[in-house]
DNA sequence: TTTAAATATCTTGAATATGAGATAATCATA
DNA sequence: TATGATTATCTCATATTCAAGATATTTAAA
């Protein structure tokens, strides 16, 4: 993930998100769950009823993948399958009252953890990251 | 790795190194290399003979992981395991003229690769892009 | 209607990553 | 010199991810 490299804004900017990442999948692995099962869940949570397909293109996973994290998120009981009248091709996934409940707990402590990685910054420097980081982003 | 997130700063720097990442991961596998074995053989080539350890160390991957990459880079020729006389515990690893070969050929394309993902930046702008995400990376 | 193309999901196999535990060597110190 | 702790590597089981192909459905066109 991280090298050595003659160019510093690359380094940085991928060591800086790997640490992130890293700290995230401690935080998250609390509550016996994956990075990728959470963005599942959390999609869920912040949009109700969602499609399979919708859930993969929102958090950049694949079909083959979002198979099987939907798969243990249900077995799980925290998701249901349910298949979608209009079109039967569709599989429309919620979340299960036991989903519900533990993303009430999650939530808060997530977005607390979240802000605290970012609060060395003020509110200006904060503005100047996005900034330049949309630059970079929007060429790539 | 990507999520919906109501803290901007977060949300486009982790857009930002995936869309990187996996710019770099397209790149790297023109040449039949994994990113993992490609930042082995640039530690080797950096940095000339190195143990498995420093090498793991150095490109933040397990020991676990270690095995199984210079393992194939071993079969495909590019490196060789050397044990170390002074200390039986440890195996030296470093480049075989195949291995040198093909960096030489690779680094200069991947520099100027990576160099251009950042070139929509002024040298100031850079500057200030290393010095904020060095205060997230050195908090976290 | 029939066919072809596009779409949505699932299955399978390969690549990659980790952690736990095994093995073996070295180091520190009593 | 013992012996206990540490270190380096490897092995093994498990987990995650993706790509390619299979299946089934819908849509569009002939």
């Amino acid at each position: 993930m991280e090298r050595k490299c003659s160019n510093l804004p690359f380094l940085i900017l991928m060591q800086t998100s790997k640490a992130i990442h890293d700290q995230i999948k401690v935080e998250i692995a609390k509550n016996k769950l994956g990075i990728t099962e959470f963005s599942v869940l959390e999609v869920l949570y912040q949009k109700g009823k969602q499609t399979i397909q919708q859930i993969g293109t929102c958090i950049l996973v694949s079909s083959g993948s979002m198979t099987y994290v939907i798969d243990k998120l249900e077995q799980r009981g925290l998701l249901s399958r349910n298949a979608c009248p209009d079109d039967r091709r569709m599989i429309h996934v919620i979340l299960t009252d036991d989903g519900n409940k533990l993303m009430n707990e999650i939530m808060p402590k997530y977005h607390e953890f979240v802000d605290n990685m970012f609060d060395t910054l003020t509110s200006d420097e904060a503005g100047t990251l996005v900034s330049l980081m949309k630059k970079v982003r929007d060429k790539v």
